[in-house]
DNA sequence: ATATTTTAAGACAAAAGAGTCTCAAAAACC
DNA sequence: GGTTTTTGAGACTCTTTTGTCTTAAAATAT
């Protein structure tokens, strides 16, 4: 896969924090019943993000989480570097340690360019964006069996 | 990881045969030496390779495992797609279950178009390719620390 | 103050991936 | 025939990822 399950997830809660009402703290239970994920699990990434200044949380009634930037100043890359790190756009098709440009191996050009369009495609869509196209062509974020559509729900 | 470890020490063997003389068996074991991979892991593998028809294998003294057909006719997405199957090329960003054009997610349209980037690279390049492009640019398939060139050694 | 709602932290368990080991079977050589 | 060399098959272990659970701490409300 090319990006881990706690990644996924945490993209998809970044999703659905971007499509609620700016600076309102939202409680993890609720999107984790919205987006069919753990509750627990969700937690755990989420405080990730928190960690990494993506989120603001608060405690208590009325508490939640929220996200510090506007949607549309976050690039999908910043999810997917705080909770995957960044080997995703180091490491290479072949795995080999120490690979660079300066001792490439065989696959390299053509994983490079691979790559590449990996990062433009994370670094060139904002939370909000999506969200928006998600909202135009009412598509959904959930799972087929849910029937638990986000956008414009 | 895009690509599982299994798959990637099936390539390096792969790319490691087609440099080999054409049709003659090479022991596992110079593989594992050569490569930097356990024997045992890399014998699995490759019987994974020979139950998908990509390579033959024989027993006992002069036995090993050889490419059923040519370098130059195998791309790397038959080695990929023996080891790793479909999921790669299937699979979506964001990981929801039943994702498809009819009904895609909000992703669907920038990662559709890095799959496909994906699915070039793996398709457009054989075996052979890659071994004369690492042959001419005297390029390595080990380790940093092993020092051990593969190709024209 | 006390009870309630929420995140924080971290122990714990289950599942998947990666890697090791043992023994069997086939082929060759003596 | 017996020994050696090789792959085949599968049990087994170790590690990482994924997921669950428990307890603490902060905030609120009554
Ligand atoms: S040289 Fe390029 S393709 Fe090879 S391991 Fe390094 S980054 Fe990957
Ligand atoms: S709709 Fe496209 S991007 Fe979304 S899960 Fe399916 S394949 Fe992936």
């Amino acid at each position: 896969m090319l990006l881990s399950k706690s990644c996924v997830y945490g993209l998809r809660a970044a999703l659905f924090l971007a499509n609620q009402e700016e600076g309102k703290f939202v409680p993890i239970r609720h999107m984790s019943d919205k987006l069919e994920i753990s509750f627990h699990f969700l937690t755990k990434i989420l405080q990730q993000l928190t960690a990494e200044g993506i989120l603001e949380s608060f405690k208590g009634p009325n508490g939640g989480v929220r996200l510090v930037k506007k949607g549309n100043e976050i690039p999908l890359i910043e999810i997917v570097m705080a909770i995957d790190g960044p080997q995703l756009l180091t490491e290479c098709a072949l795995g080999l340690p120490g690979c660079g440009v300066q001792n490439p191996c065989p696959l390299h050009d053509k994983w490079a360019e691979t790559r590449d369009s990996i990062r433009d495609m994370l670094e060139n869509s904002t939370l909000t964006e999506l969200v928006h196209k998600g909202k135009q062509e009412n598509l959904r974020l959930t799972s087929e069996s849910g029937f638990d559509i986000l956008f414009n729900d």
